[in-house]
DNA sequence: TGGTGGAATACTGTATACGATTTTAGTATA
DNA sequence: TATACTAAAATCGTATACAGTATTCCACCA
């Protein structure tokens, strides 16, 4: 099946890429003008490109002041990873009742990739997306998918401050390890001891991340 | 301050209220050029706004196919209630650490007007967005601004199928009972307490409209 | 010098217009 | 009758154009 795309949605997904990634630095005022004659589009496009990426809380509007990629304090930081382990831990629980064979197998595919990257010279941009990949594989058979929707955001939101720090290699593989123990509790069926792990796993990194951060800010 | 509306934001609001009152029902498409005649707009508000609502998960977007008021099963009802009850629990917690004698006045002014709710010949449709006052006048204190974003939106979906049956006046004059016990124990500041209201406050309205949703489902 | 008013500028918000895609209806064919 | 193809209509997506609002800059005055 081909996947129509629409000029928005590509735009979107530019201007996602450039905000995580920072090439677009937070509290920059994003220029409707600007952005369309760049990427060679007219304003509607490039408008209601920034009205989902509001909506995924990269970017803040005011009316008639245009769109600015938002800031973040590291109260929000920490705000988010606590989303994060409440939210993953809850639908981890409900996704074990259902779980397949099959499933973990997909999971366990996605964390050999993931091995990939902690070698040297791996594009390092890829963890966010990776990470997402295999921790959704997990949440995927709960069926919850107004849950999973709201994780995805946080992972988006949480992705772009994982970016801030890229010298965080210890962290990868620490969380590396911890993705492997997690699937072994999957197999496991151990409800309770992979919630657990899932919570520290999520709270330490967001307290990795804090840690990088603090003295910049 | 005087608050500049465009037009865009006129016709979020006008349709969310259409969506969750039902006036359009669920699974409807939503064709951009009669919903911009009847409004006397362009399509262009018309699309930003139903870009709006999709974020706000009232609605879905097919690309070239335009958007639909979405359709609710019973699972989803109850995830919903079961996200709510984690969330908003999380964030009194939060709250009560730092609510003040006013944050609580407030919310007591608040449950007064609920009051009036209850006498016959009220507006029975001011429910919604009163309860959401209330209870975000106790969510309040925490600053924790991502996680009221996300409750606030779960309320918006809540209030759509609360609207389903209007006919839940024993439901509310409970709802109200425990707004009023959930409010003293902020007062006493006892958190477990008010925690574990809030939980069994939550999830018995969701089964409650759970109960009264399925002889139609 | 510091502050106020107002025109010029830049930018956003919305309408209109056009091109692309999907849906529908009808016709021909097996 | 059922299916496949085609043309027309309906609808969406995007470009262009215009209108409205915020910002900037400079002249003017205390």
């Amino acid at each position: 099946m081909i996947t129509r795309k629409t000029v928005t949605s590509s735009v979107v997904e530019i201007l996602r890429e450039k905000i995580i990634s920072h090439e677009i630095e937070a509290g920059t005022p994003l220029r409707q003008n600007a952005l369309a004659d760049e990427l060679n589009v007219s304003r509607i496009p490039v408008r209601e490109a920034l009205l989902q990426l509001e909506a995924e809380g990269l970017v803040e509007f005011a009316p008639h002041r245009g769109a600015v990629a938002t800031k973040i304090s590291v109260d929000e930081v920490s705000e988010l990873f606590g989303l994060r382990a409440i939210l993953e831990c809850d639908v981890l629980g409900y996704a074990l009742d259902r779980i397949t064979e099959e499933d973990l197998e997909i999971a366990q595919l996605i964390l050999e990739e993931f091995d990939e990257l902690l070698k040297p010279g791996a594009d390092r941009y890829a963890w966010g997306s990776l990470n997402w990949k295999f921790h959704r594989s997990l949440y995927l058979p709960s069926g919850r998918k107004r849950t999973l929707g709201l994780i995805r955001q946080l992972h988006t939101n949480c992705d772009r401050y994982l970016r801030i720090q890229i010298q965080l290699v210890a962290d990868f593989s620490r969380a590396e390890e911890e993705h492997h123990e997690l699937l072994r509790l999957c197999w496991a069926r151990d409800k309770r001891g992979a919630k657990k792990l899932l919570k520290t796993h999520i709270l330490t990194t967001g307290r990795g991340l804090i840690r990088a951060f603090k003295p910049v800010a």
